[in-house]
DNA sequence: TCAGTAAAGTGAACGGCGTTAACTATGGCA
DNA sequence: TGCCATAGTTAACGCCGTTCACTTTACTGA
């Protein structure tokens, strides 16, 4: 690890400097503000300069995704390890951490978990790769939530319908989580559904016919999704009840 | 209600066609591939003459989506109509229509329900109008779902608890439907969420990372989600709880 | 029937975009 | 000192939405 040249200074921090306005410009208007002669006119450049930096504008609004990863993984981290040691607690304030983040960085949250745009597909694509941000991002999830559900009888079909159902059909989750029941993969999943449509329904503007405070139904969706889960109250059926 | 005369012809067609050249374009290459130049160029047109129909792509792009709405719908409705007479056969044949339609649509259900593509945002606040092809839309589902819980037990939280943290949030839906008790409010709100959730992750490739194949997911999701609300424990006296 | 008019469509132009190609300046190294 | 990879420039191509001035077409009323 010898020192990073002058050069190599310059480099980065020209690279940073790219970043920085488009993510300005993506605040500011969306990904379609994104464009190469903005951000170069922001810079006092001109725009195929970038081209030194960047092979293409999609390429860069890719790399720009997977910092944004990386910066939500953060956020969701810190709310993590601020919650105490209980994994109920760490859930309940990482999934509040998710929702924060979202909608005070609805431009942000879009470009990763919104409709995908050019390039973005491929990105999404490759998310079965552990080095994946977007891979990284959901393992701060599932580490909790299994010792959430442990011990706990989960509100899930049982274990051999699901295995039937579903079972040939984990094969990405089960390359990186091998040893994960199927119970906890599926109930896993079905909660990560719920609060991905919850939050992705109300930064989209999809809520708007229904609630005029979406927050409120977020605490509450909350609040039921993880009384399903503490292993404190398991449900003798499978079925919720309150 | 007079015959319309030739001019008027003309002119729906020209307006038909306009929007066939940009629904194949949109299926082809996304909203981004739907310019006007290429839709004239479909055509035999140039781009200006499209002005005498649509004020801008935008709106153009708008009115596609408030078609599509009504296209999904119809789909729904058969759907619904040819489960027979159940509510939670309707449901789930619909849910079933849903996801097919979003699934063989993909470029069409990201234009009404994913990220909002500039103008689309305005569009969807405007849902809370009940004319707007988007309330019509939720308005299906709505009335089934209200049949099937008409008497049961629900899983969510007591009436009480709701009103206490939901009840002033629920403005928009009650304008249109005062007479919802808030359980059955929330928990269509709920399920909503769910399907939207599982359908759009499936839609926009963010299931790639878990699932090989998401159809076994969303049966799987739809049986236990459909499992909580069948009125197989109704309440003693037939009369809905709240 | 025919003049007048409103609608439909054209062509040129403006400024914006991504991208490529040819070219220039410069920092770092043998 | 001389070389050369690197970073940056300008000019250009072909897209795009949109506007404006213009022409063509179809309908209407006297």
């Amino acid at each position: 690890m010898t020192a990073p040249t002058r050069r190599e200074r310059l480099r980065t921090a020209t690279l940073a400097e790219i970043k920085d306005a488009a993510r300005r410009l993506l605040v500011t208007g969306g990904v379609e503000a994104v464009s190469l002669r903005a951000i170069a006119r922001d810079m006092g450049m001109t725009a195929p300069a970038i081209y030194r930096y960047f092979p293409s504008l999609e390429a860069l609004v890719v790399a720009l995704a997977g910092d944004l990863y990386d910066e939500l993984r953060r956020e969701i981290e810190a709310a993590r390890d601020a919650a105490g040691a209980d994994p109920g607690d760490q859930l309940v304030e990482m999934c509040r951490a998710m929702r924060r983040w979202a909608v005070g960085h609805p431009a942000e949250f879009t470009l990763i978990f919104g409709s995908p745009a050019p390039g973005l597909r491929e990105f999404a694509d490759q998310c079965v790769d552990p080095g994946h941000p977007g891979a990284r991002f959901g393992a701060v999830f599932l580490t909790p939530f299994v010792a959430l559900t442990r011990g706990a009888r989960l509100p899930t079909p049982p274990a051999e319908l699901l295995q039937q159902r579903l079972g040939g059909h984990l094969a990405p989750l089960a390359a990186k989580h091998g040893d994960l029941p199927i119970q906890v993969a599926y109930a896993f999943l079905s909660a990560w559904t719920r609060l991905y449509g919850l939050v992705a329904m109300e930064v989209f503007g999809h809520l708007g016919w229904a609630v005029d405070r979406p927050e409120a139904l977020f605490e509450t969706e909350l609040g039921t999704l993880l009384a399903q889960f503490r292993s404190a109250d398991p449900s003798p059926d499978g079925v919720p009840r309150h």
